[in-house]
DNA sequence: CGTATAATTGATTCTTTTCAATGATTGTGG
DNA sequence: CCACAATCATTGAAAAGAATCAATTATACG
C-alpha cells in the first residue's frame, strides 16, 4: 500500500472516469479531496461489514468485488475496470468485499466528502448514475448468462469474455492473453467449482478450441466456437 | 392498457419515488411530461431490442424485469415494487424485457424528456443515483444467493423475501400472502425447473415449513427454518 | 532444492434436469 | 350451470451434470 495526493494530468482514465464529467475547476477541488493509492494484487480495498466510509475510481489494474458467505466460499459479483466505480454512497456499512485482483492503482475519497461533492456538482451526480446503470447491466447480464448456461458455456464465455477485455479493438477478442484470475476466483465467478473450471479448460483445449500457455495464459485457436454452440 | 394525465397529489409513491426528490413547482413541471397508465397482469411495458424511448415510476402493482434466450426460456432479473424506477436511460435500445405481474399502474414519462428533467433538475439525478445504487445492490444479493444456494434453500428464501414484501412490519414476514409470480416465474426468477420448484415447495410443505392454499396461497407455518438451515 | 500453493485428473455421489404422465384450476361456450 | 378445453402444477422414473472426495502433478517461492 501507498498513498499520495492526486496527479489527474497524468490519469489515464482521465477522460473516462465519473470525473471526466467535471469542468476544469470542479476536478480539481474534487482531486483536493482524494489520494492516490497503490494495491498489491489480493489486497483490500474494502471489506464487507466494515463501516462504509470510502470509495474510490479504479485508475490501473483490476478489482473484484464479492461475497464471502460463512464455510469461507467466495462469490465474485463483478469485476471492475479502470475507471470503474466502487465503495456505497448510501449504504453505512459495506456489503460486499472490494480487492485488487492485481497490483492497482487507485483515487480514494472520503465517502462524506465524495457524497458532498455530488451534491455540489450535478454533472458528477449525472456521471455516477450513469456508470451504476451500467454496472446494473453488467450485474444482470452476468446474472442473465450464469443462470442460463451450462458449465461449458459459462467458461467459453468467461474466456471470450477476458479476451474482449484484453484487445484493443472493440469487437474481436485478442488471440492471446493472460487471465487475471485463478481457477478459485473464475469458480467464484462462474457459479462453478474448482475442479469443474478446471475439467472444461481442459475439454475445451481437447477440443482444439484454446490453447493454454502455463496456468494463465490463454490462446484462442477457434473463438468463433467459444460463442453460442453450433 | 389506459393512459392519462397524472395525479400525483394522490400518488401513493408520491413520497418514495424519485420525483419525492423535487419541489412542489419541479416535481409539477414532471408531471406535464409524463402519462398515467394501468397495465394488465402480463401485459408488456418495454420489450428487449425495442428502441428505449421511455422510462416509468411503478405507482402500484408489480413488475419483472426480464431476458428470454434462444429456446424461450425466461430468466427474471428483477422484481419491481411500488416506487421502483424501469426503463434504459442511457441505452438506445432496451436489453430487458419488462412486464406486469399482476394488475399495475406506472407513470410512463419519454426517455429524452426525462433525461432532460435529469440534467435540469440535480436533485432527480441524485435521486435516480440513489436508487440506481440499490438496484445494483438487490442485483449483486440476489446473484450471491442463487449462486451460493441449492434449491430448497432459494425457494425457501424467495418465500421468506416474498413474506416480508407482503408485510407491514419491517422484520415480520406475513403469516399468509399469495405469491404474485407463476412456478414457470418462480423458477425464472431462482436459476431452476418448474418441476424443481414444486418439488421443493411439496417437500417445505410434507416438513411442516409451510402450507399451500391453492396453487397461490402460502402460510408460513414455521419461518425460522426458512432462514438459514440449522 | 524443497516446500507450499495451485491446478489437474479420476472415481463416486448427489442434485437437478429431462422426459413423461397425471391431476388440478380456470375460463369458455354450449 | 355444466362440460370441455386449455393452462398450470404436481409427481415419478431415468438421465445428465456438477459437486465432492481423493490423489497426483505442476508451478511458484523461499
Amino acid at each position: 500500500m501507498s498513498s499520495s495526493p492526486l496527479a489527474c494530468a497524468s490519469c489515464p482514465v482521465r477522460d473516462r472516469a465519473a470525473c471526466a464529467a467535471l469542468d476544469e475547476g470542479e476536478r480539481a477541488d474534487l482531486a483536493r479531496l482524494g489520494r492516490h493509492r497503490t494495491l498489491e494484487a489480493g489486497e483490500n480495498l474494502f471489506a464487507a461489514d466494515a463501516p462504509s466510509d470510502a470509495c474510490a475510481t479504479l485508475v490501473r489494474g483490476a478489482l473484484k468485488i464479492s461475497a464471502t458467505d460463512a464455510d469461507g466460499t467466495e462469490r465474485i459479483l463483478s469485476l471492475v475496470h479502470p475507471a470503474g466505480f466502487v465503495g456505497e454512497l448510501f449504504a453505512p456499512v459495506a456489503r460486499f468485499d472490494v480487492v485488487a485482483l492485481t497490483k492497482s492503482e487507485v483515487c480514494l475519497f472520503s465517502r462524506r466528502e465524495y457524497e458532498a461533492a455530488v451534491e455540489r456538482y450535478p454533472a458528477l451526480a449525472r456521471a455516477l448514475l450513469r456508470r451504476s446503470s451500467e454496472d446494473l447491466f453488467g450485474a444482470r447480464s452476468l446474472m442473465a448468462m450464469v443462470g442460463r448456461h451450462k458449465a461449458r458455456e459459462r467458461v467459453a464465455a468467461f474466456l471470450l469474455a477476458m479476451g474482449e477485455a484484453a484487445s484493443d479493438s472493440p469487437c474481436h477478442p485478442a488471440a492471446r492473453f493472460d487471465l487475471p484470475l485463478s481457477r478459485a476466483e473464475m469458480a467464484g465467478l462462474l457459479g462453478l467449482t474448482i475442479e469443474t473450471v478446471s475439467r472444461q479448460l481442459s475439454a475445451l483445449e481437447r477440443d482444439g478450441v484454446i490453447r493454454r500457455h502455463g496456468l494463465r495464459g490463454i490462446e484462442l485457436v477457434d473463438a468463433a466456437r467459444l460463442g453460442v454452440p453450433a
